[in-house]
DNA sequence: GACTCACTAAACACCG
DNA sequence: CCGGTGTTTAGTGAGT
């Protein structure tokens, strides 16, 4: 059922510091079971009753948490949660082969494109249809090629692949490309190779994995992978956003689960993702974290399946492969230079800025993964670290808009201007602007509170008030009970 | 229409 | 020599 690492060796550490006590756990946690049973995955309780579990995955039980958790973390796993048993009340071919989203520009585009005629034709190219993965076991993935590169990498126990397992990991998860011809392979190396996100980890001499390298993540840019992951396979039902679903059974009736926080990748990780950017929590995903409704996500501001400039340079811009030499962080890897730019990959942000030759413009990730040598393998509370270095470092700015894409629709259209005349009228600049000027515009301390008040606004527009207030009394309590004493 | 982005295709070099 | 891997360039389609 659940995705399986391809029976390969799983080279132990090379470059690269291994292994944390708590994370490492959650990543080698070769199924979400296992994970649970390691007390590691999902450990924040839920207010409410969920539907049960399908997969026999042990709910946690109410009160119980994970020591040492931080409540921001808590309540994102508590979106998580929600999300793994929305998710596991779709099953698992859900996950494994979705359709499209958004539409055709950019998600993975192209097998099956117009031009590639002996591609399996998206079922759901415009995004409009519901994906339905027993009709449809071969549509084609939402995630784009770096979304499914990074998944595989992080999907190893020792973060590193070589390319071939690569192709088995992403053949194994997504069954659609075990029909597309062998075009996708070229496309995984050429996005290896030119996109900054991933870098060549120099082979161990002891490790005899063949030709070429393994490949791991920068973690300079791992956070801007795991935005693009967040926003990426989002399905097309604007309704979610629209008109929350009044009850738990509600939104679980609905036919479009958010695929990404449940995604085999994602639960195999025990919820690893949701160190998203602390911008992202603070600002909409722990408000909405509050809340039963995983369909409802952070801050959905972009218009649903419309994948924005802000969408696709998260993908590529934060995560732009230069060329040759040299990797910036400390990271052990590697043959990647983010002083460098690339025709393929301009290095820009969002906004057309390229915080890779501006240390001061990168998005957090970057301090992260340099503080020292950090890596979000070897340290036993990385987790924990991750999440207070993203404290610390905040990117302000960082795109709430990042955070999902889901089919177009004019009333997120107007949900997002809804918003950005809300932030506007509040100072903060329109996220539309480049990254650069978004900063320069933004007072340095007020933001966080514009922008908690921004993403009210927003949650009030997209009709989610309610159901969040309804949802913070009821659980305001518990939640109350789970958090750790000392925090920070 | 310009620009950006993700992608495919192809050519080429390197290496085991 | 062959096949896999890695790099680079060109071109396309889509969104902004």
């Amino acid at each position: 059922m659940g995705p399986v690492m391809p029976p390969s060796k799983k080279p132990e550490a090379s470059g690269i510091s291994v292994a944390s006590a708590s994370l490492s756990h959650l990543y080698q946690a070769s199924s979400l079971q296992e994970a649970e049973d390691l007390d590691l995955a999902f450990p924040a309780p839920l207010a409410l009753p969920l539907a049960p579990l399908t997969d026999g995955a042990a709910k946690p039980e109410k009160g119980t948490s994970t020591p040492g958790m931080e409540d921001e973390e808590l309540t994102n796993l508590n979106w998580l949660h929600e999300s793994k048993n929305l998710l596991n009340s779709f099953g698992d071919p859900v996950l494994r082969s979705v359709s499209p989203v958004g539409g055709e520009g950019g998600v993975a585009g192209n097998p099956g494109d117009g031009d590639h005629d002996n591609m399996p034709p998206s079922p759901i190219a415009g995004g409009d249809l519901p994906y339905d993965a027993d009709r449809n076991p071969n549509c084609k993935p939402p995630y784009s090629f770096s979304c499914l590169i990074f998944m595989a990498i992080e999907d190893a126990p020792s973060k590193r692949l070589p390319v071939k397992e690569i192709y088995t990991w992403i053949l194994e998860q997504f069954s659609y490309f075990a029909n597309a011809p062998t075009g996708w392979k070229n496309s995984v190396r050429h996005n290896l190779s030119l996109n900054k996100c991933f870098k060549k980890v120099d082979k161990d001499r002891s490790q005899s994995i063949g030709k070429g390298s393994l490949w791991c993540i920068d973690p300079e840019y791992r956070q801007n992978l795991i935005q693009a992951l967040k926003k990426t396979p989002y399905h097309p039902h604007a309704q979610v956003f629209s008109t929350p679903p009044t009850s738990p059974q509600a939104y679980q009736s609905m036919s479009s689960p958010p695929l990404w926080p449940g995604s085999p990748f994602f639960r195999r990780n025990g919820g690893v993702l949701l160190q998203v950017p602390q911008g992202v929590i603070q600002n909409g995903a722990r408000m909405m974290s509050h809340g039963l409704y995983t369909g409802i996500r952070p801050l959905p501001i972009n218009p649903i399946g419309i994948r924005t400039a802000d969408d696709r340079s998260v993908l590529s811009g934060g995560c732009r492969k230069r060329s040759d030499s040299n990797p910036p962080c400390d990271s052990p890897l590697v043959s990647s230079d983010p002083k460098e730019d690339h025709t393929y990959s301009t290095n820009q942000s969002d906004d057309g800025s390229d915080y890779t030759s501006d240390s001061s413009l990168r998005p957090i990730a970057r301090d992260v993964a340099n503080d020292s040598d950090f890596d979000y393998e070897d340290d036993e509370d990385d987790k924990s670290k991750i999440q207070l270095e993203i404290k610390k470092e905040e990117p302000r700015d960082w795109p709430i808009d990042t955070l999902d894409s889901t089919p177009s629709s004019q009333q997120h259209n107007k949900k997002r201007h809804h918003f950005l005349k809300a932030k506007q009228r509040m100072g903060v600049a329109s996220d539309t602007l480049p990254l650069k000027k978004r900063r320069a515009e933004k007072p340095p301390e007020s933001d966080d509170e514009e922008m908690k008040e921004a993403a009210g606004s927003l949650l009030h527009l997209a009709g989610v008030r309610a159901c969040l207030n309804n949802i913070t009394n009821r659980t305001a309590k518990g939640q109350k009970e789970q958090k750790e004493p000392t925090k920070n």
